[in-house]
DNA sequence: CCTATATACTTGCGATGTCAACTATGTTAG
DNA sequence: CTAACATAGTTGACATCGCAAGTATATAGG
């Protein structure tokens, strides 16, 4: 009977929660960090303009997109636009946006990365889980997103 | 159809997983700083010392159970103990280590947040979960953790 | 127009957390 | 006993991220 048995019972869910996100949060990212040099985020952020339409995104929506502040996104792809696997884009029809686009490198990076990232979380999650199961965690997960959360840009606007 | 259709399968539980807890973090523990002026680890540690015998826990214990690092838990213990809310204690048998003690004032301080922050993570899944979603949750993020991260206290020494 | 407000983005600063290096203590083997 | 190694903990350098504040651009109301 360890602290879980002590705690409410409406908390533990919670808590469990937490402690599985700082785990697989370690080992994931530090694989990916010592094979490819890349963060979580770092990733996340190509998946996102990798398969965005003309492969760019309004930082905003990127911002909101992987739950990062906008000066998180700032710094974020100040990092990917030095390595050069992001450049800045301008929009026509509004001076305010700048758009994040993915670089041909970038992309190379990408794919570089996701094969062994892929195989990360394949050993994580198909080691202890099942077809199902891990459905219906994804399931679950997607319950706990607010509306608008799930990762979908919100308007588009004309790039340049 | 948003990016969560091109990813791979497999990845999909996984980014999900990342998203549900960068909204899940910010929300609470916005909650819990503002209301109480705890993070969600000072809040997860003082729950640790609270449910422990003699409410002291060895630093490296302690670490393990909310997944930080020996710095991550010095730090962390820094600014508790400046509080008054943790104390220093010593061990007879192993000069090496040091306790972390919950004092009075601390117990108090838990006591205090648990009511608000227990309603807010009862506002949060409540909402969204029926009571078995919530134990199938709980039960398929136990079996993310490793054996032995699920919070117990791994050996036991004398406290003086 | 022109003022007020909203949006996109950047920057200064502080908080938090990690890693590597270091000290101190304990344990084990020769 | 001593050398070698393991463990507990702290500290310094560094990275990441959020908030608040500031700049620039867009839009709406008078």
């Amino acid at each position: 009977m360890g602290p879980a048995a002590v705690a409410e019972p409406g908390l533990d869910a919670w808590i469990r929660f937490l402690r599985a996100h700082a785990s697989l949060t370690r080992q994931l990212s530090a694989r990916l960090e010592r094979q490819h040099g890349l963060t979580l985020n770092d990733y996340d952020v190509l998946v996102q303009l990798a398969h965005a339409e003309g492969r760019r995104l309004r930082r905003v929506d990127l911002a909101r997109s992987v739950l990062l502040s906008a000066s998180g996104i700032t710094r974020l792809l100040d990092g990917l636009e030095r390595a050069g696997w992001v450049e800045k884009g301008t929009c026509r029809s509004d001076a305010r946006v700048t758009y994040a686009v993915l670089t041909e490198a970038g992309l190379a990076k990408y794919r570089g990365a996701r094969t062994s990232h892929l195989a990360d979380v394949e050993a994580v999650f198909g080691s202890r889980f099942t077809e199902e199961e891990r459905l219906t965690l994804s399931g679950l997960l997607l319950q706990l997103l607010e509306p608008g959360e799930d990762g979908k840009p919100s308007c588009v606007t004309e790039s340049e």
